[in-house]
DNA sequence: TTGACGAACGTGATAACATAACATAACGGA
DNA sequence: TCCGTTATGTTATGTTATCACGTTCGTCAA
């Protein structure tokens, strides 16, 4: 069901500590027989569609779901620019404040980008 | 003070109802005998570090800073998905939520990206 | 004045990220 | 089988961003 590419694609996201581009995907799947650019994003695409995985704009990168089936554009992250690594978080009142700010101004919310960019506990005490 | 080229920009930015990629302000900025991509780039760079312009991820491209000096990553847009139109938001109570966030798993944030995509009030109201 | 220096600028090439256009194969139900 | 839908593959191209290198220009001290 998921899809052969869909499923590389997962496996690779799964194996990796930090999220990963495009690009990189692609490299890391060649040796599976993948060799466009399109065959990684289309597979991308439908596991966004699913909840599986994230896209994290400010990497222009992909990151796997840590739950499984999270909702589109509701997860939050805070990313190291040292490790790279990406931690996702859900956060109740974070939602609350983000409906309360497009309440307001009578927007429609369809999705939300939230990425904290910074270092993480263990890169910020060295 | 402000350099040439950044007040081009800056001006393209403050004519514009909405934010504008950097080859879209290259295009415009050609009768002003701009010609490179990097010119606009360098620019934009400096104007995000003094905190007159905001880059805005899930668009790639730059929107004019609606205070003066915005200091860096603490400003959320609603972007709407219609018209294009993105409106800055200043929230403390986002603000809140976010060192929260950050304090809980010890991170140290340098700059947030908060974005919210959806349909401003008046393309939700036809 | 002059020359040293750094900041801003200019240009061409190229890297990195993403999609268009078109063709083919695989699958499942009428 | 026939048809429609979904998944796939390939080439080319579009869009966004940076590198490497050289030049211009203002400032300031000798
Ligand atoms: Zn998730
Ligand atoms: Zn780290
Ligand atoms: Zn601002
Ligand atoms: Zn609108």
């Amino acid at each position: 069901m998921p899809g052969r590419n869909q499923q590389f694609v997962l496996d690779a996201l799964t194996r990796s500590e930090r999220p990963m581009g495009a690009y990189e995907l692609l490299e890391l799947l060649r040796q599976e027989g993948l060799r466009s650019p399109l065959q990684i994003y289309r597979a991308l695409d439908r596991l966004i569609e699913e909840g599986l995985v994230h896209r994290i704009e400010s990497l222009s990168a992909f990151a796997l779901c840590v739950h499984s089936e999270c909702t589109h554009g509701r997860a939050a992250f805070a990313i190291c620019a040292n490790c790279g690594r990406a931690s996702e978080v859900h956060d109740p009142a974070l939602e609350r404040v983000l409906r309360r700010i497009a309440r307001r101004q009578g927007f429609r919310t369809k999705s939300a980008t939230v990425e904290l960019s910074g270092l993480c506990e263990a890169c910020a005490h060295r």
